[in-house]
DNA sequence: CTTGACCTGTGTGTAACACACAGGTTGTAG
DNA sequence: CTACAACCTGTGTGTTACACACAGGTCAAG
């Protein structure tokens, strides 16, 4: 049997991230000590290292869930994860794009501020470098 | 005087957005009607306006916050805007990096996938796509 | 027995909203 | 003037995946 901290190191997974699975009742103790400690086995531990194999895949930890629970009613979960992940693939690939051009934005304004001096503030103005930023009269509406 | 609404529709935000903001403080009302309603001016919403530019920009709203509190007090933010935005550059650059590798990894995994069948689940396996994918075994350690 | 190091469960904080809910306001019809 | 519906109001709670803190428990050394 294991404790919390030894499962952690089985399982290549900081203690407190385990503790917060059982919190959400990812994963549960086999057993129970008098003092409240919580004990596995070394299928806990197996348990675990799938949950972080599927996280590391993009899976959150709500959909693991579900995987599991369905896999203990002996239903296959792998429809499913073919389903999450081509949605996430989606879903992962307008993020990036939306990051890039974030950057992109970013990146002008600090070339672009390279060239004017700090400000004081006044009551119309809070940071100018900010407010000369291209789309801040007509506001270009680029939202989701 | 402007309501929430009206606020919400002049600074083009979401009014629960606008709700939010006023919830953390990050703008504060002109004035109150007796029934508790917030009234605001056109500044208010010029003030809305920057935070708005802010965040498109990629600031949090803490940094707004903060920003726009020197601001208030004289001092100029322009400095600490700058260091932010260069330290934001490096931060969402390396994002970026791990959702592509991420992305990497996902679709990989689902062209993997197209070759097997679904299984159903035992009690030493969870979903053998997911324990299929390489770095099931020998865990690879990309951490922050 | 005591000291110290470490480990335990759990309460709370984080970012930026989204949603829900009970009640208030306003416009229109009768 | 009233009845009703549509809309708007502030606020409580839920979300994701932890990170940190805290008070107490356990264990080995001395």
């Amino acid at each position: 049997m294991l404790t919390v901290n030894e499962l952690a190191l089985e399982s290549d997974t900081p203690a407190h991230v385990v503790r917060y699975y059982l919190r959400i009742g990812l994963i549960q103790p086999a057993a129970q000590q008098e003092n409240g400690y919580r004990l596995f086995t070394s299928h806990d531990a197996a348990r675990l290292r799938f949950v972080r194999m599927a996280k590391h895949l993009g899976f959150t930890l709500n959909e693991i869930k579900q995987i599991t629970q369905h896999a203990e009613l002996g239903e296959s979960p792998c429809d499913d994860v073919r389903k999450i992940i081509q949605h996430r693939i989606h879903e992962n690939r307008a993020k990036i794009e939306e990051m890039m051009k974030l950057q992109e934005r970013m990146e002008q304004a600090l070339e672009q501020w390279d060239l004017m001096p700090d400000g004081i503030p006044d009551g119309n103005s809070v940071c100018h470098l900010i407010e000369s930023v291209e789309g801040s009269e007509g506001h270009c509406h680029t939202e989701t």
